[in-house]
DNA sequence: GCCGTTTTCGGCCCGACTGTTTTCAGTCG
């Protein structure tokens, strides 16, 4: 194995021991605490290759101790791991592919592998068409159809769908059900609540007079291509997409612990059931039970449940179990940024290049939403992108937002630039007109395949000029389509942190960029950074909600967002105060 | 395998739905 062990790789080693044992029937509990570990390390802000350099205890970690940290040191240093190797020449070939189709566990697995000799997916929807899976002990026909249904739309689905991609499919099914007679609540939950930047399902929740009524309506929706499973308080379907989606519905009085159980994490909930459990009481979607009496509190809010646990609220964004519980209980949640926070943006585009609204639409919808100040940073013109603006246009650019500036009231407009970053991490525009606007945003969008080595020089190099403000989009990534670009984030959190640079939280639902630990880390790290939304038309500044998510899982406070500031600090951070302005 | 103002040993989250079953195992979330 080349290269340095990623935390991501590490973490399917981990979740791949765990399938391994569980196929070998080994404690469940040994089972989960890899899982645990798996998650743990997906999830971590910085590189385990990176602690490990510094001489930093992994033990500390929640959830790994003495033999996994081992194995993380073995996984670094050397690559490798013994122990997976040997589990794995321990079981038949191709487990792992089996155990990816739903409705097929370990057990049915191991079993399809070794009575029926089935290595792969294919060689299995050929055993079933043959007959051979149903005639199986304890597996029938129905199951046999079920499995050849499962292969057949996990072939035609993605795996997890952006953000952006699920929330208008869900506000559809919601407007459907809403208006039925009887429904009281219902609302999204799961990952789609905690805004996640991608979704593996979508989880409905409800309460009504009806419940019953309600699910059939559901399992009836025109989006519905199948019906997975059925019942009096919950239905699984697929939709016409390939997405599944969950409803559950419970009485009115238990609403508040039904949300809060099925807006997860799953490691959140865990971790609040077994602390919960050592004080004699139990969790679940009905409520709360104290295990002397053996009596069941429901609670209709969330706010309710975790007051009752002893907690401060806490927020669906940070319920991840990365120490949320315990601020709560020392009721020390900070206090996280929200969308009444924002009073400007940024990064936004006009028709003076690739965007499609004038100055002037785009002034006023930014002053409609109350926001004190608008940059306008157009593309440069370096790359051809699109209508991008040469120093001549830029100029004049400059005067038509003065002018328009003058004219409005209400909201000051900043003129500004999104300027590329060439290949050598020079700019494609002369420092001499950078230094006349009010904000410069530099952003890489050209040779996006440079090594990690030099991508780092470059993205640093550009960061140490002076007139630069903001690094853009500083991965490139676009969910599911565009891996990010190779590059150190923590050299590039350092020297943003050492040139007072402005790190961008990018709100479009397809670049979520910063992402969520990437922000947690350089929050750590003392980098300030400005949710914007690069938006190209007014109703893009709606996109803000996602950044302000995505800060959120970040634990971001209203202090460590630019944008959240005045203007006057704005301009003085910027070191562009008034003054500046008139002599620049 | 992890973890500890109930424990360094003995616990470890909780319930719904399905299919093939006469009482439950497997899977999922």
């Amino acid at each position: 194995m080349g290269g340095v062990m990623k935390n991501a790789d590490m973490a399917g080693i981990f979740e791949q021991m765990a399938d391994f044992l569980e196929i070998r029937g080994e404690n469940p509990f040994k089972i989960r605490a890899y899982r645990r570990a798996a998650q743990v390390i997906e999830h971590l802000p910085r590189e385990v290759a990176t602690m490990l350099a510094e001489g930093e205890d992994l033990k500390a970690l929640p959830g790994i101790g003495e033999a996994i940290a081992s194995k993380m040191a073995e996984l670094v240093r050397t690559g490798h791991l013994v122990a997976w190797e040997t589990l794995r020449d321990s079981l038949p070939e191709g487990l792992s592919t089996l155990l990816e189709i739903p409705g097929i566990g370990p057990k049915t697995a191991y079993r399809l592998a070794t009575e029926l000799g089935i290595s792969s997916v294919d060689e299995l929807e050929q055993a079933i068409l043959e007959g051979k899976v149903a005639h199986l002990f304890r597996l029938g026909d129905r199951t046999a159809q079920n499995i050849l249904h499962s292969i057949r739309s996990m072939r035609r689905k993605d795996q997890r769908i952006p953000l952006g991609q699920a929330l208008p499919i869900v506000e559809e099914i919601l407007s459907a059900l809403r208006p039925l007679p009887g429904v009281r609540n219902l609302v999204p939950a799961g990952s789609l609540r905690r805004f996640r930047e991608t979704l593996g399902d979508i989880d409905l929740m409800g309460t009504a007079d009806n419940p019953e009524a309600v699910i059939r309506s559901f399992v009836s929706l025109p989006q519905v291509r199948e019906v997975l499973a059925q019942g009096p308080t919950k239905a699984s379907v697929i939709l016409s997409g390939g997405l599944q989606a969950d409803l559950r519905m419970v009485e009115h009085e238990a609403f508040g612990s039904l949300l809060q159980y099925f807006t997860g994490s799953r490691q959140h909930n865990i971790a609040l059931r077994t602390r919960m459990q050592k004080k004699g009481l139990k969790l679940s979607e009905y409520g709360i039970t104290d295990t002397a009496t053996d009596r069941l509190e429901k609670f209709s809010t969330e706010e309710a449940f975790y007051e009752r646990l002893g907690l401060q609220y806490i927020p669906p964004e940070i319920r991840e179990d990365r120490g949320e519980i315990d601020l709560a209980e020392r009721k020390a949640i900070p206090r996280l940024v929200e969308r009444s926070d924002i009073r400007g943006d940024l990064h936004v585009h006009t028709n003076w290049s690739d965007g499609t609204a004038s100055l002037e639409d785009m002034a006023r919808a930014a002053k409609a939403l109350g926001y004190q100040y608008l940059a306008i940073t157009d593309h440069s013109g370096g790359l051809g992108i699109a209508g991008g603006l040469n120093e001549e246009r830029l100029l004049k650019q400059m005067q038509a937002i003065r002018q328009l500036d003058e004219r409005l009231e209400g909201i000051r407009l900043l003129a500004g630039i999104e300027v590329n970053i060439l290949a050598d991490g020079r700019l494609d525009l002369p420092d001499g007109i950078l230094s006349r606007l009010d904000v410069v945003v530099a952003s890489v969008h050209s040779a996006l395949n440079q090594s990690e080595a030099k991508m780092t020089r470059r993205i640093l190099k550009a960061l140490e000029n002076p007139h630069v403000d903001i690094l853009a989009h500083p991965t490139c990534r676009l969910i599911g389509q565009r891996e990010p670009i190779a590059v150190d984030l923590e050299a590039v959190f350092q020297a943003a942190a050492q040139h007072r640079k402005i790190l961008e939280i990018n709100s479009m639902p397809d670049r979520l960029d910063l992402q969520d630990i990437s922000i947690y880390r350089a929050r750590e790290l003392g980098v300030l950074l400005a949710i914007d939304t690069d938006a190209h038309r007014p109703e893009h500044f709606d996109l803000v909600r996602f950044g302000i998510a995505m800060a959120r899982r970040g634990w971001c406070r209203p202090a460590h967002i630019l944008n959240c500031r005045p203007l006057g600090e704005v301009l003085s951070y910027l070191k562009r105060d008034e003054a500046y302005r008139r002599t620049g």
